[in-house]
DNA sequence: TGATACATACCAACCAGTCGGTATAAAAAT
DNA sequence: ATTTTTATACCGACTGGTTGGTATGTATCA
């Protein structure tokens, strides 16, 4: 039976994922995962050719899946209003309809991770790293983008605080979800973010 | 020359909380430590008599200055104004003002470094992880507590989450600040905190 | 003179990574 | 149709270097 190779592959990925999440890229070791996953080093290295190659195969794959997501919900989001205020509003309610749903606790966020170890890592994986959340950064402030054209925001707020906004609401809200075993943390510091922007734009003025 | 030994101690502690902030707890060595530090592995494991002794310490300390820096703002901000929000509001803007001249770039947070990688740590040290903003969550949420009583907010918000928000903002803020490199994202994010708070209330309202 | 504050030499365990070998299955040759 | 070849997927013993930690010795000062 020496046929799917990419089965071992994934039970590796998500086996170190949540070992990199526990302890850390530098607290886990090759021996750990090996043991996780029911395999042998042999397996390990014919998969990938070093342990930074592992961590380098695993930020893809968390990018990848993070950015599909990005699409999906913005997609949504502007299917269901053609106001562009109203568009982004609906995309982090979508955002945060999406995160209560999540496994409790939530593990974390690998790019999180990766940055508070970033000097550990190859140059080319620590540009990964800083690449991460660009596509976010590309969507997010594009729609910020046309929002601001038609609407003024009621203090003087840039569109790259906001973008910063969401992105650090979502970071923080996942160590506080850590920290307190939950995962409700983390949607509600995200819906923190969109009355903030209602606020901002006065949505609620309307009596 | 053998007289003040917490000179070594000191040398000790800030030459590995840099070093854990840029690589981790796990991909710091105690080698590293003594070679930054200058000193021999005697010296070392006569301070701490091992390398979670040390990450005890150094967490300790961080707590400590932490909290210091904490009433150190609140007792300002109440000296300044008597009215429950606006010491809020000026405390949070003391805090603001106290990481816009922070170090370029800010080297991150140690209580949200451990939480990264909990599972490394002793029970004893992941509980004081647990209890680091403790004294943050008991002072802020006891000032909102009152602000609470005279002040209806705009939204249906509780304590907790605006405690949370405060605690998100800063760290989701460390983070970006991390990744950018540059420390005002820091500093903006928690004015964010702020001006989230202002409209909240309806700081704003008086045209 | 004894406690303090180190230095030096050392150790077992563990680390990431290598290497020779093997079972399997598909492709190629007969 | 049967044999041979080849590539894939994996095993497990091994290696050199590093790890956190220890045992012992020594210089300095109260």
């Amino acid at each position: 039976m020496a046929r799917d190779g990419s089965i071992t592959r994934e039970k590796i990925l998500d086996v170190s994922q949540q070992l990199l999440l526990e302890q850390g890229y530098g607290g886990m070791s090759v021996d750990q995962v090996i043991d996780g996953a029911g395999i042998t080093k042999g397996a390990f290295f014919y998969h990938f050719k070093s342990k930074n190659d592992l961590a380098q195969a695993l930020l893809d794959r968390y990018i990848k899946t993070d950015d599909d997501l990005l699409h999906d919900l913005m997609r949504r989001a502007e299917a269901l209003n053609h106001d562009p205020l109203q568009q982004y509003l609906i995309f982090v309610g979508l955002l945060v309809e999406t995160l209560r749903g999540l496994t409790e606790p939530p593990p974390g966020c690998l790019i999180a991770s990766f940055i508070y170890q970033m000097e550990i890592f190859s140059e080319k994986t620590q540009e990964t790293v800083m690449k991460g959340f660009h596509e976010w950064e590309r969507v997010i402030k594009g729609k910020l983008e046309i929002v601001f054209e038609k609407n003024k925001p009621r203090l003087p707020v840039t569109i790259d605080q906001l973008y910063d906004n969401l992105i650090s609401a979502f970071e923080g809200g996942v160590i506080m979800s850590k920290l307190y075993k939950k995962s409700n943390t983390l949607a509600e510091q995200v819906a923190q973010h969109k009355s903030y922007v209602e606020l901002l734009f006065g949505i609620h003025d309307n009596s």
